[in-house]
DNA sequence: CTTGACCTTCCAGTGTAGTGGAAGGTTGAG
DNA sequence: CTCAACCTTCCACTACACTGGAAGGTCAAG
């Protein structure tokens, strides 16, 4: 398979698989006589794969990890496991800070909602907010 | 008050003082016969809003946008009203996204605990991501 | 008068995950 | 043989909000 094929039946762009390549995502693609990377079947799983953690919003570093640990020879099972931990609490924070973010500004909407132009006429940038 | 006295009053950095002139927040600053910015307290007022604003979520180009009304004599009071109104739905969006994320995670979390390293083994990358 | 803290401008880099485009080589069908 | 469609590398750029550092000018205390 070229890398335009395998782009389009895995979904993503020639561009992106060489930048994960670059990024050491992919293991370096066997090229043809002419230079041409190609790709076997065995491929789609790795991409597959990156697709996932991703979707676990991971990021590209964490994923490359994943994939050395793999690539040694080792399960990384211990290692997904507590990135699975670790992401699990950052989304935890996240939603709790976006819980108080929303608590701010539904406030500043709601005070905003009775208040006349002369109001804002003051020396400041805007009474309410 | 000159730019590092304002950085410290202001909860900030000089650096950042001319980062903000330079992009439209701040106005450009009086300057002394030799070059120095010199700034009354009324600034302070401006600073205070930028980061209301940004406590808000909004990016500094959104709050440039209202200052921009402001500078030019209107009462930005129903733009900032709109604004609050779509970051509240951003954020509502935000947290919705999330809360879908930590699901999927959670039940990625919760089918790793249970799983041998043998399982580990197939020619998946990963048996649970 | 010197020294150190302050100020000036300008250029470059941070991190994330790519995207855009130029310049040039290869492939395969007609 | 030609031509489009594909491939290659390399460099620059996107958004966001700064931050770092170089090279040089200014200010105030001692």
């Amino acid at each position: 398979m070229r890398i335009g094929e395998l782009a389009q039946v895995a979904g993503t762009t020639a561009k992106t698989l060489r930048f994960y390549e670059d990024q050491g995502l992919l293991l370096p693609a066997a090229r043809t006589a002419s230079g041409y990377r190609h790709y076997g079947p065995e491929i789609l799983a790795r991409l597959d794969f990156i697709h996932r953690g991703q979707a676990a919003g991971l990021t590209l570093a964490q994923i490359r990890q994943i994939l050395q640990i793999r690539d040694s020879g080792t399960a990384p099972c211990d290692h997904v496991r507590e990135l699975l931990d670790i992401r699990l609490a950052e989304v935890d924070e996240q939603i709790a800070e976006l819980g108080r973010l929303r608590e701010t500004i539904g406030q500043l909407r709601t005070a905003a909602e009775h208040v006349q132009p002369e109001t804002c006429q003051a020396g400041a940038v805007c009474a309410y907010l």
